[in-house]
DNA sequence: GTTGGTGCAAACGCTTTGCATCCAT
DNA sequence: ATGGATGCAAAGCGTTTGCACCAAC
């Protein structure tokens, strides 16, 4: 099946599936579109809700291989919400966080990363080697501050 | 049932119970006592292990609805694990991040919380109000750093 | 004695897996 | 043509719930 859908930069993604041997399939096109198309992370329920309109017979287990898939190629991100859901959003290009709006449930991305300055004051002070970090934002966005 | 186990400010802890008219149980104490005997987070399972030493009898559920319970009264804290897991330990005094060893999964508390300074300048960036945020470090601790 | 808590087992929801079929390569 | 990907249904697993009994108050 060819290029179903407009997906940003077909060519590209096409290629990083190819480079590792894997199949660029209708599916996983439909499943990375959905999440271009989003504002915010969507959790897996939307993901298969969406991904259904534009391609009637897609079952949730392939949902799940494809954000699989997706996340492996580096083109998702999953993010674990307050309630120990999951939800996933395109990835963005280098670092950021993700500032999730309670009231809308939007997600707007911080490019600006703290722990870079943090990371080596807390292993002068803790002698503890920072390798990974996992921040989170709650907060109400600008429309939502009625 | 009287003081079964010796756990931090028995008589403390008990108060918080009655003062929300909640019973101040031996299964509870158990998993207080577990968490307070922890070195890091434990996960339910092992919560539920190092519980049955104590209280041969108590069941899973049991362990869930105590741990519930607990964090309600801000005894314990739930923190999400990268693989989207759930671990429980004794809710620290005042404001702390956990930064978690990978190697031997000890976690040691950091005071110093950067998002003081960052939440005021995050609001005056972006005008999002930022009213949460969740914070969890991961690293090599001394000891692994062989 | 009353009321909330417990233990057990069943139910539940999200996620993964097995397998026959399909299709991107 | 061939091996990876899909769809379906069943299994799996962590968590929650219903209910009869129990124990803290």
């Amino acid at each position: 099946m060819g290029k179903l859908f407009s997906i940003n930069n077909y060519n590209e993604i096409k290629e990083i599936f190819h480079d590792k041997g894997l199949k660029c399939t209708p599916q996983r096109q439909a499943v990375l579109k959905v999440l271009q198309e989003s504002k915010g992370y969507l959790s897996i329920s939307k993901i298969h809700r969406n991904v259904k309109e534009l391609l009637p017979g897609t079952g949730l287990a392939t949902v799940y291989r494809s954000l699989e898939t997706l996340i492996e190629l580096n083109l998702v991100v999953k993010v674990h919400l307050e309630d120990g859901c999951h939800s996933y959003a395109v990835a963005p290009k280098g670092h950021r966080h993700p500032i999730v709006c309670t009231d809308c449930n939007r997600v707007i991305d911080y490019t600006e990363c703290p722990m870079e300055d943090l990371s080596k004051k807390l292993t002068k002070d803790t002698g503890i080697l920072i390798q990974n970090h996992f921040l989170q934002l709650f907060g109400t966005c600008k429309q939502c501050q009625t």
